[in-house]
DNA sequence: TCCTTAACGCGACAACAGTTGCGTTATCAT
DNA sequence: ATGATAACGCAACTGTTGTCGCGTTAAGGA
């Protein structure tokens, strides 16, 4: 769906099919930026029950089989804005110590979940409706939790917690609280919960709780 | 919507509302015992993509409309799947210490979001579609949070953990990374991630990282 | 038993989601 | 510049979702 670059590289030998020879250029690169601009400005304004496809087309200037062509429905519409969303060069802060960092990035998610309409919380909707945002989403996690090892890596370099933590396992340990609570139980925010998830994580890590027995079976 | 009881004040002769004179027994019953059970078992054969109106009302051998009328949408007839669970007598296990309550707890929770189909997970998923079946898993989980406080107490009476502990930041904090795990990453199961996570927040507990601070400032 | 009416069955309807065929535009290679 | 065709616009079509009016059935009080 989303128009990543097919590298076919057999040029010459005709044996295969025929590259259809995509067009990224032009009227289709305008038609994309002005649709994914109005998915984005729909969902701030209407949040995502009014985030259709008709709606969007109609904002965007563009006929409604032009998106049902290019991106199917709503969820490949939002997984396209993801992957767009992706590439920025977000890195965690580093604030000195481990249950620092946690708290700084936990506040981020906090901000990101409370904010009123959450495109956040909109993305998590949708990939129960749609596989496609359901895989732009767990790349885009994939990606976060990769650049967030760091954390883990300086806390283990500092010896605030020992080598060998899992770091997925601690940095999921101490955001997944702010998504129980304000994603699927829905308490109301408490501006407490961020620090608090971060240094009982914190704390648990350091105290060995995700550190990997150093040779298990199999 | 609900039959909520609308109160007209009318100053006179009739101070009582008229009520509406419901008739829950006889054909009622037996026609939302029929619905409720084709609820289930469309949910567990063909998933909660085929979970529509007119499918259950189909194998329930009920008319659409009867079904639009009484439950609205397929989020209130999970809501009302969910109430008529949420009566059972469920109660955590006592297996000695922290630890192995809340992992036999977080074993439970693990195997209701990996069977397949996972009811959970498509109530989950309902719950970001409709407000009433929202409304439902939060009660139920309210509901078991409550009930599973016995487990802290228990640990508090042992010395397991300070007296003050924050139960409820304490059992989302054990359960919340297998919630994130698998309904959000829908990372594959992992039969060590419930385990893991009780070990790492009942250690967190002992260390005081779920107690209040006495009278901390406003 | 009889009467009122809540709850159900039925058919028709409107609104929306999504698809298809075909003509038109404009991109890109030549 | 020029031709082939990818991508877009347009209109008509199908299927699903949800609603409404009205007649029928049966629950529950007298």
């Amino acid at each position: 769906m989303a128009p990543s670059e097919e590298v076919i590289g057999i040029s010459g030998s005709n044996s295969t099919a025929p590259a259809p020879a995509r067009r990224p250029g032009g009227r289709s690169a305008r038609v994309r930026e002005r649709v994914l601009d109005a998915v984005r400005v729909q969902l701030v304004e209407h949040g995502y029950d009014e985030l259709t496809v008709d709606a969007v087309a109609a904002r965007a200037g563009v006929h409604r089989t032009t998106v049902y062509r290019r991106w199917r429905d709503v969820g490949g519409l939002l997984a396209d804005v993801l992957d767009a969303a992706g590439d920025d060069g977000w890195r965690p802060r580093d604030t000195g110590d481990l249950a620092g960092d946690l708290t700084a990035l936990n506040q981020e998610v906090y901000a990101a979940l409370t904010e009123r309409p959450s495109v956040t919380a909109a993305l998590i909707a949708a990939s129960f409706r749609s596989a496609e945002a359901a895989d732009a989403l767990r790349r885009f996690w994939d990606d976060r939790y990769a650049r967030c090892e760091a954390v883990v890596q300086r806390a283990v370099r500092r010896g605030e917690t020992p080598a060998g933590t899992d770091a997925r396992a601690l940095l999921v340990a101490a955001t997944a609280p702010l998504y129980h609570e304000l994603v699927l139980l829905r308490t109301p925010p408490d501006p407490r919960l961020p620090g608090r998830a971060a240094r009982a994580a914190a704390g648990a890590a350091s105290a060995g709780a995700f550190t990997e027995p150093p040779a298990g079976g199999a």
